[in-house]
This record gives structure tokens, sequence and C-alpha cells, in this order.
DNA sequence: GCACACTTGGAAACCGCTTTCCGAGGAGGT
DNA sequence: ACCTCCTCGGAAAGCGGTTTCCAAGTGTGC
């Protein structure tokens, strides 16, 4: 491996000079012992080593990025969100998926401190267990106090910068579209009940549904993904004519439950999801749903984690109900 | 930020006993001193920092991985699939996207090398570009003489460990089960001519019509993407009785373009893609194609990139045909 | 032509950790 | 009881850079 001491012996300058010239050091260099140096580093192919420059340097310019699982479309445009955002900086990105384990997210918070990232982002879903947020506070707070910074998408439960999607308001927002409709009978295929988003997003459903004078939706859990959505379908009774999965994830799955089963949507059901991811837009039937910025909220994240503020902006993304063919009016 | 130093003291040893306690050393320390210096690290909130480490290691435990697009779900399953395997491993992984521009490809390899990871995988197809190729080959080939692992999925044109998926053949075999379908006028959606695996499926589609007697199929450029799909499906003319597009995503946007113009699929034309997409199984209709194995092909790249072997290893994958609802028998 | 500030190159300390090399103490063999 | 071998703790030399501090050289104002 060449090292910066190698070049610097080539082009007969010090190590000094030669940190000067290849790294970007505020101190000028003369025109002539540039040109060698810069000549020597292009012929023995000289790669700065960034442990010894962050170590030295004190700061690194990588980022790291916890998400629950890159495949899920949602995340996917989250993380590419962020990721272009950081590029922009000059920044690299470290990506931990956790597969829903919160324990892996306290882990990966561990590590990517030992790594003195420049900035976290938790992308994702917080859990209603107060125990295991404690431990991921505490966590964070630890990475904080030595100078790290850090941002959230999701829940605003962790004391740091948050980009927090409007899940209550936004299902809210939606079931009063589909009453608007001429639907009373709902069912919410609500996911886990210990994932805030999914809790959030079920309660502001159900909550507008009240204050409208309709009855409660048949709630059903299950699985955040694809195939929980799938399951938690077969479980839709008869009288209900119209269907909120709390993600559109879940919804694709409530669909080809649907389909298999030929029941027709929308004439005999209606469904709805959550996010609008955008790899669905060619689903049949397209898909009513809430639209987030996914990929705005992971930039805006990122810059949130960067800003050097030290008071905790916590900002609200609003949702906008999106109605396609999934759903008809009734009657 | 704590410092082993600092754990050091608090406990009463010297450095290098605590950095024996700490990090995995091969040597023992005694019960004693052992726990406290555990307790010392635990009661400072002690972080290893592994720029350090890394730098007097050697070596780091991390891994890259370049993709053009994470929001495309054939990379997000195979960078999800090394993930895991690197996961296991106990390696972190720093991703980077290129967005599809080989610079941006050639400047992450020597970014990657700065940073000393233990391997690097670049996914994705190569350009057809010999200049391109060859500039990233020398830079693979900078940092692999400094004891850097490298690994490809695609085409084996770096000279380094290569899991290459079977597009040729692949793309024969389709072109056969679709011709046994009575098929004979064909269309290929065939992605960019420069992109290595676009042009090899498509080459391996029209060699084998051209094995069986069948007419050349007709051949439309475009983008790699979902809206190139849609874009070429406009090309497509009318005595075609069946479209292959290069890849999944571009078929679902030809599908998407035949359904705004009234063209029924199957029952007008059929249409298949390449690569089986896991998230589009609910897609209507679903989609004929070519099955890839993404998530092992991405854990197989990252073992074959830590493998301690010095030959260079090619490893074929094949595809597997998969007939559903997008194609029908014809006559 | 001289004092002065300003620029530029180099020596060396330091970043935080690993690991080699020593030395001391204890266990085991005879 | 003596010698050897082994175990375990500590001092110190790196790992590859950055940056501070000096010293020498350069140009300017009078």
């Amino acid at each position: 491996m060449v090292t910066l001491e190698d070049v610097a012996r080539q082009a007969g300058v010090s190590l000094a000079t030669a940190s000067r010239v290849l790294n970007g050091s505020t101190r000028q260099v003369g025109a002539a012992l540039r040109a060698r140096v810069e000549q020597a580093a292009d012929e023995l192919g000289y790669r700065a080593n960034i442990a010894a420059q962050t170590l030295a340097r004190g700061a690194s310019n990588v980022i790291g990025i916890v998400v629950h699982d890159l495949t899920d479309p949602y995340f996917a445009a989250l993380a590419d969100g962020a990721m272009r955002a950081a590029a922009i900086q000059g920044l690299l990105v470290m990506v931990g998926t956790t597969h829903r384990d919160p324990e892996q997210e306290i882990a990966y918070v561990a590590t990517l401190n030992a790594q003195r990232v420049r900035a976290v982002l938790l992308v994702g879903s917080r859990v209603a267990d107060p125990a295991v947020t404690g431990r991921l506070r505490d966590e964070l707070a630890r990475y904080r106090s030595g100078g790290g910074r850090a941002a959230c998408v999701g829940q605003d439960l962790l004391g740091v910068d948050t980009v927090a999607p409007a899940n209550r308001e936004g299902a809210a927002e939606l079931a009063r579209a589909l009453a608007g409709l001429g639907h009373t009978r709902f069912a919410v295929l609500a996911g886990p009940p210990h994932l805030v988003t999914a809790a959030d997003r079920c309660a502001g459903f159900a909550g507008a549904l009240e204050d409208l004078g309709l009855p409660a939706p048949h709630v059903i859990h299950g699985p955040f993904d694809r195939d929980g959505g799938y399951a938690a379908a077969q479980q839709v009774g008869e009288e209900t004519t119209c269907v909120f999965a709390v993600n559109d994830v879940m919804a694709v799955g409530a669909l080809a439950a649907c389909r298999e089963r030929g029941i027709r949507v929308p004439e005999d059901v209606s469904v709805a999801g959550f996010d609008d991811i955008v790899t669905l837009r060619d689903h049949v039937p397209a898909l009513t749903t809430v639209r987030l910025p996914l990929k705005a909220m992971g930039a805006r994240a990122l810059e949130l984690a960067l800003a050097e503020t030290d008071e905790v902006a916590v900002e609200q993304v609003a949702g906008e109900v999106v109605l396609r063919e999934s759903v008809r009016r009734l009657g």
C-alpha cells in the first residue's frame, strides 16, 4: 500500500507538504512543489488512508443510515433520498438493516458511534416498548455527547431531530374521503399493535370514523408487510365495503388475497393503502392511498441531522389523499 | 469522547490490558483485572474508535457495495442478499449508488479503497465502453494490489470473482418457450445498446429465434427502466404477437403502456420480462419472466470476494423460465 | 538598504488503538 | 529445592495521516 510518506519521498518533499497538497489544507503550497507531489502521487497510485485521516482529523465523512428492510420500497425510497443528499455533500453512506429487530437498531447506533460517523439517520417506525426506546435513547445520547448528530424519520420519541409523517391526520383524511364516497362498514388491516406508525394510522382512521358518527372499523392485526396484508385480508367480513391497509405493501397483499378469492376490487370491496409507493404505480387496480414524499423526507432528515443547531427540530410532513381505482363510490 | 486510555486509567491498568479485555485479543487477561476493565468501560460508556482500530490493525471490518439504483428492486434484492451475508460475518456495509454513471462507479472504488474496506462488490451490468472498463479495471487492480478483495455481479469483464447471470442462455430459453407457444412475430424492448446485460439478453433472444428459423425480432432500444419500457412499447408494431422486455421493470412499463392504449395482455399481445422481481409478484397480469435468484447471488458474490483463494472464480447462474398470465398460446 | 509582515517548507507532536517484546511470578517436573 | 516452561501485565513502537510551531525566504514601504 502506497503511503503519504512514499509520495513525499518520491517527490523529495516533507510529509507535511505532501499532506497539504493532496488533502485540502488551508495552507498554500508553491506551484513547483505542488506539481511534483501531484505527479508522484499519480505515478505511485496513492490513495489516502481514510482511517488515518479520520483519526487525525477527529471527524469522518461518513454518515450512517439505519433502516428496517431495504427490499421494502418504502425504505428504499427514504434511503435513496438521504443517500442522494449525502452524495451531494460528499459524504459516504453506511447502511444498516435491522429487519425490524429493535435490538439490532440499538446495536447499529453503537457501531456507528464507534465508527465516529458524522451523523446517524434512524429510519422507520418506533416501537411502543418504552424499555427498548429508552435504551435506544441512551445509546443515541452517548453518541451525541461525543459530538455525533442524529435524526429520525418516524415518531418523535428519541429526542433528536425528526421528520414525522402525519400518520394520524393522513389516515383521518383518508377515512373522511372514503366516508364521503358512502362507505360506512370499514375494516382496518392494522399491522402489529406495537408499531407506532401502524397504531397511529389505525387510530387516526378510527378516530375520524367516530367523529363522523360511523361504526367502529373491524381492526385486524398482523405483520406490517405484504404477507401480513394478505393474511389479514382473509379475516375481513362479508359486510365490509372498504378495507384500509395501513401501508401500501399490505394493501397489495390484500388485493392479491381478494383476487384469489374472486372478490372484485373495487366492485365488491374498496381497498386503500398508505405511503404511495412509486413502484406500485402500475398496479392493477391502481391503489388509493395517502401520498408521502419519501425521497424528500429522507433528504430532509439528513439536512436536519447535519444542521448546526442545538435545538431539536421536529417537522411534520403532511400526507395527501390520492383516490384511485381501488375504491368506488357506494350506492 | 472517552478513550481507551480513560478506561485504563479508571481501571488502574495499562493500555495494553484494557485493549486486550475490550477488543478480542488472543491473549488472556486475569479475571480480576478483566472485571475491573469491563466495569470501567461500562461506567464511562466507552466506545472503541474504529478508525484507530482500523489504522492499528491495518484491516477494517467494512465492505463496500456499489449498485446503480437502490430503488430498483433488482438492486435492492441483490444488495439485501449481500448485506445479510455480511451481517452474519459481522461486517458493516457501505453502500454507494452510481445512478448508472460509470464514472461514479470508478470513483466509488477509489473511495472504498481509501477507506481500506475489506471487500468491494460491484453490482450491475458492465458497459460496452472498453475505455471506461479499462479505467475501472485499473482502479480495481490498484485496490487489490493493496490487499483489497473484490467481486462483481454481472459480466466477467473486470478480472475479479464474478457471479454471472446466464443472460444469453436465459433469454434464449425464454425465446424457445415463447416460440413453443406459437409466437413468431417478436419485438424486443432492448434497453440501451451499451449495457452489456441488456445487449446479452437481446442477443440471446434473437439468436434463439434465428436458430429456430423464425424472423428476426423488432429491436427497440431505450432506457433500462420502467419509463424506458413504457416508451419503447409505443413503438411496437401491429403485427407483433409477443414482446420481450429485457428486464421486469421495463416489462411493467410496457404493460402500463398497453393498458393505456387499450391493448389487452395477453389477448392482444403477450409480454415477458427478465429477473423475476419479487415485489412484482402481485402484478396483474402476472409476468412471464426468467427467474434469477437475486438474493442468493448477492450473498454468493460476498462469499467469493471474501474467499482466500487467489484464482479468479467466475460462476454462471442459470435463469429459470417462468410462464405466467402475461403470455398466451397462439392460435 | 533595512525593518517588517507575509508566505511557504519542514520537524515533530499527536490522534486512539494494537501488538511486540520484556520481565516477573507461579506451576509442574524430577 | 531447583530449573524450566507458561501465563499474564506493562512499556513502547508503530499504523498513516494532520497540524502546530519554527525557521527561512520573499516582497514591500520608507
